[in-house]
DNA sequence: GGAGGTGGGAAATATC
DNA sequence: AGATATTTCCCACCTC
């Protein structure tokens, strides 16, 4: 890959992310506006997809939306750049065996600074508290387990899967569909770093990949924990599995937050 | 036509 | 030993 093919390449990955920043946010605000999660739309009718745009139509829209909303560009923007940059560069998060939670930092960092303290990948919007070190691994080693997972039982994909939406540090690889309850998509680009990173967890001797991973999704069809959009790269949690999860979740963010 | 995503059957494996 | 929850492999189909 030459120079210009890696340019090329850091730019779309930064423009996937702000086309991604900037549909999250504006969902999140009419998530907002309406402030009733029970009477959201399905991802199906609420999705302001780029099909319905002609791409560059679409992403010169985003783009100047976005520039508006990044006034002034500098800080955030950049360190955007610079972050996506660097986990992009290369291939050298992956190769050095920094993974997308190693990132997570920096990530962080970006959130931090990022306009109106906006947060990607936090179900619970602006109330949820954005720490330095909300990844999974982390909050596992300091926190007392509360999932099933962490009493003893076996950590099921599902709760994985949560964990990584919860994680703003996972934006880029796998997020919300704000306007849609439970409604999750992975990143085209970073699917393979989430299945990775489950394989890892689960230490099993081969490593896992996203169509390995999206087979085990797909077997929540017949429990119903889990049941598969009807658009690409998205699942959405039951109802039931979501409360469940967020009923847990809260429980371990507040006892994240008296440490 | 090829690549990538999806859907699902079936056997293997790990854990409880 | 049996149940459960994946994991792994494979093939067919669909869409872009």
């Amino acid at each position: 890959m030459n120079r210009q093919q890696e340019y090329q390449t850091d730019l779309e990955v930064i423009l996937e992310f702000l086309e991604e920043h900037y549909r999250q946010e504006s969902r999140r605000k009419a998530l907002w506006n309406t402030s009733d999660l029970s009477v959201m739309s399905t991802s199906e009718d609420v999705d302001i997809s780029r099909e319905k745009l002609p791409a560059g139509e679409h992403s010169n829209i985003v783009l100047e939306k976005e520039k508006s909303q990044l006034q002034p560009p500098a800080p955030a923007a950049q360190q955007v750049m610079g972050s996506l940059a660097k986990a992009n560069g290369s291939d050298s998060y992956k190769d050095s065996g920094m993974n997308c939670n190693s990132n997570a930092v920096d990530q962080s960092a970006v959130l931090h600074n990022a306009p109106d303290g906006q947060v990607l990948n936090a179900l619970n919007g602006p109330e949820r508290p954005l720490t330095l070190n909300t990844t999974p691994e982390k909050c596992a080693e300091s926190l007392p387990s509360i999932t099933p997972a962490e009493k003893g039982k076996k950590l099921r994909l599902f709760h994985f899967m949560f964990e990584m939406l919860e994680d703003p540090g996972m934006a880029h690889c796998v997020s919300w569909v704000p306007a849609s309850a439970g409604v999750f998509r992975f990143s085209a680009r970073h699917k393979e770093r989430v299945a990775e990173l489950w394989g890892q967890r689960k230490g099993n001797r081969m490593p896992m990949t996203y169509q390995k991973m999206s087979r085990a999704l797909r077997n929540y069809a017949r429990s119903g924990e889990i049941i598969k959009v009807k658009k690409k790269l998205t699942y959405q949690f039951s109802l039931a599995t979501l409360s469940t999860l967020q009923s847990q979740h809260g429980v371990k963010k507040a006892a994240c937050g008296s440490k």
